[in-house]
Order: C-alpha cells, then sequence, then structure tokens
DNA sequence: TTTCAATTGTGAGCCAATTCACAATTCGGC
DNA sequence: GCCGAATTGTGAATTGGCTCACAATTGAAA
C-alpha cells in the first residue's frame, strides 16, 4: 500500500467517510492529526476521557480490557479503514476500555466536536453511522451469546468463524486468516488459557478443519466448521 | 399508570420520541399498532424477519437466544419505555433473537419504514437515536467484559449491580431491585445454572450484602457490593 | 382452604478447564 | 547464521461449577 500522503486520501477511503463532499473532507482534514504507534503501544487508557474518534490508516490493534488481577480480556481487533473510540460520540465520560497496537499502526484522530458537527449537519453521514453503530452492535451480541453456555472448545470454533467473516480471504487450501494472532491472543477473545486453546487448535487440525501455513490460521474445510459449531 | 387511550399518548413519554412535533407524532400515530401479549408469549422469533421496530408500554420481556440443547440464555431485560428490535433499522434480516414477555405486556410496533422515514428527515431524531443505540452498545460491551474471565459468582454480582442501574429503586433497607427475577432467569443472564446461583445469592446474603423482601432483591450494602465485585 | 405447579435449597459425584511446571520449537533482531 | 525472547506443546494435579436427584418451600388457581 502507499504510504499515506494526506490525511483526505485516508477519509476518502473509509467506509464511513466516503461519501463526504469536498468542503466537507477539506473541514474534516484540518481538524484532524495523523499519529504512529509503534507495535505494543497504548493508544488510549481506560481512565482517559473520550474525546476524540480514531480511524485505522494501517496497522493492527487490540481492544480491551484488564481485569483484576491483571488478565487481558479482548473484545476486538481492528484493522486499516476501521473506526474505533466512537463511543466519544455518545458522551465524554472516560474510555472504560485500552486500546494497543498489534502492530506498528497509523491513525487517524478526529476530535469529538469536529465530527459532532458532522453528524449534526449531514444527515447522510448521521444514518450511515447509525449503521455502522448498528452492525458493530451486532457483533457483540453474537459474541456475548457464543460466550453463554458454550465450552470453551466451542467458543473457539466460533470465534475462528467471525475471524473468517472480518480477517478471511480465498486462498488454495481454504480459507485464510490473514492476520496472525497467538495463542495467547485467541484465549484473550474467548475468555479462556493458551494452553487450552493449543489443545483445541490440535484437536481441529486431527479432524481436518484446519491447517496453519506461514503463520497463519487457513480453515480448510469452512462449512463443514459451521456446521460442527453454529447453532 | 392510567390505561393507554390513545397511541400519541404513550409516543410522546418514551424519551426517543419525547422532541417529536405534532405532526411528526401523527404520522408515526398512523404507522404504527398496538399489540398486547399475555404472560410468556414470543413477540417474535429468531428466524423472522426484521420489518418493525417496539416501544414497550407496559410489562416486562426478556430478549435472548436459545442455543443448541434448548438453553435459554437472556441478553437483556426491558420494560416500559424501552425500545427493542431496532436492529431492524440496520438491515431487515432475520432477528436472530427471541423476545418473549416476562409479565403480559402491551407493546407499540412501528413499522420499518415509518422509523426510517422520520429518521431520515429529522436530523434530531437521528441524532437521538444514534446516543440510545451508543448506550445500549456500552452497556453490551460492560456485559461481555464481565462474563471474560470472571467466576460465576463473582458474574452474578456484577449483573445485580447492572439491575440496580436499570432496575433499582431507592428503600428503606437499601437499594431494591423493582422486578422479579427467579434464580432460573438469573442463571440464563449470567450463562450459569439455578444451583449455582442458588448458593451464590444464600453466601451474599450470610455477607449482609443482601437481602430478599417480598420476592424482590435488595442489595443492602451498595457501596460495599461495588468495592467487592467491580474492577 | 386445598391442591398442584413452580421455585428454592442442598448434597454427592463428576468432568472440563485451569494452574503449574518444563521442554521443544519458532521468531525476530543483529 | 546466531542467539535470546517469545511462542507452542504436553503432562500431572487441582478445582469450580455442572449434572442429577430429591426435599422443602412458596405461589397461584379453583
Amino acid at each position: 500500500m502507499a504510504p499515506i500522503e494526506n490525511k483526505i486520501w485516508f477519509l476518502k477511503h473509509c467506509e464511513l467517510f466516503s461519501q463526504l463532499s469536498q468542503s466537507q473532507l477539506a473541514n474534516l482534514e484540518r481538524r484532524s492529526f495523523v499519529k504512529s504507534f509503534p507495535k505494543g503501544a497504548p493508544v488510549y487508557l481506560p481512565r482517559e476521557n473520550a474525546d476524540a474518534i480514531y480511524v485505522v490508516a494501517s496497522g493492527l490493534l487490540r481492544i480491551g480490557h484488564i481485569t483484576t488481577e491483571g488478565k487481558q480480556s479482548t473484545l476486538a481487533i481492528v484493522e486499516a479503514g476501521d473506526i474505533f473510540g466512537e463511543m466519544a460520540l455518545v458522551d465524554d465520560t472516560e474510555r472504560g476500555e485500552i486500546v494497543e497496537t498489534l502492530k506498528a499502526s497509523r491513525l487517524l484522530r478526529i476530535e469529538r466536536d469536529a465530527i459532532q458537527e458532522l453528524l449534526a449537519t449531514d444527515i447522510q453521514i448521521s444514518i450511515a453511522f447509525n449503521r455502522i453503530l448498528g452492525l458493530r452492535r451486532r457483533r457483540m451480541e453474537r459474541r456475548l451469546k457464543n460466550l453463554l453456555f458454550v465450552s470453551s472448545h466451542d467458543r473457539l470454533g466460533l470465534l475462528l468463524l467471525d475471524l473468517v467473516e472480518q480477517f478471511g480471504e480465498a486462498s488454495g487450501k481454504g480459507t485464510r486468516i490473514r492476520i496472525r494472532l497467538s495463542h495467547q491472543e485467541l484465549a484473550n477473545l474467548i475468555g479462556s488459557t493458551r494452553e487450552t486453546v493449543t489443545i483445541s487448535l490440535a484437536k481441529m487440525k486431527r479432524e481436518g478443519l484446519l491447517s496453519s501455513e506461514r503463520n497463519t490460521l487457513i480453515i480448510k474445510e469452512l462449512e463443514m466448521m459451521k456446521k460442527r459449531f453454529v447453532n
């Protein structure tokens, strides 16, 4: 991908802003900042105030929580083109979550006021935004459902199907999940432990559902996977 | 509460619609229907199409899922003044969830087209709607967080704190949760079993955090409860 | 009040998944 | 290619919470 020369280029390539007029884009551009983060750096912390939303230009990040004893739980993984921190638009209380980079990332930070102004004046954007929040919420609810009453092994299966939707790409031998996640990271996503994830993945490989290649997972039998884990 | 004579009275008392003009209200009124449901009746099923949103006029309902082996998991409980089924505004795919009454309920059903028209023309409503979805999403994320890596006992504690926020009212001896939920229903909300909930509640009572009276729970020591379970 | 259904309480046995501990492998930077 | 760090693999011991089974209590309807 070409380096991001200017913010406008980038804004245009983001789902939410794709339909903005030139002047709206220019306005947003004036009121946003590009920030770069090395791998493993925090973007914001739970106690910080929610005063801006972020658009991911490049890289990979996790949105998560830290439980009492330092355990990390991961709510979502976001990549280029995604938006996060949009709760800032509801109110500006504290974030309540931690966002940190999994890879070096470049972010576009848009101040709360700027985006709110835009939403108040452009009904198209407001509706588009509704839609994005709605879709995000649906994903959240599905994850909630997948956690209640489901065994650790099955939660992992369901997570892989989720990841396919978000990061899947066709590949010779099946569907590849194009980002690399450690077993620990997968465990954080399903509320389990690293060891249990290792064992479950091995089992799925033994059953021929899965294989791994160059650090990424490949779902060999997507349909069988769905039949096995969904509903 | 007075019986709902006309829909307008009711619409006006719903957060989302409180600021509508007379003509907008009249328009909505023309395009909505009142429906009554006895206790335990389904409002819609997971496979049905999402073609309308609902406003609760009176009663109590649960929004939930049914897992493979017939287990019920509950995503949320809603009461008078609440909105549900609003995913219909994002798209009209299938509901994906079941809604059923816990008490006899009266609902206002508003067709998808009507509400979408309203959102497209009135930016105030669109923004208010954004807000409601946002707040709802925040609650969802918190519940997600409360399920990952948290013991069954602690999940129950956190749930009670959530319920206090949604249904709490001051009472002589503390904060009363003004709706009655069976141990089974509490278990459905935290992904646990009826027996485990019984034991955990007994423990909290023994510790003096909790008491029950006339079928409802009373949190005697709200601050201690928070200190014990939050963060 | 009586009666039947639903809810609550409690114990025994069991199993999935966690913790802990350590070895094998792979990765990333120099 | 080499080396320290991170990740992955695997076993043994432990346990939280589930299942099953049944009794006690409370609620609702007639």
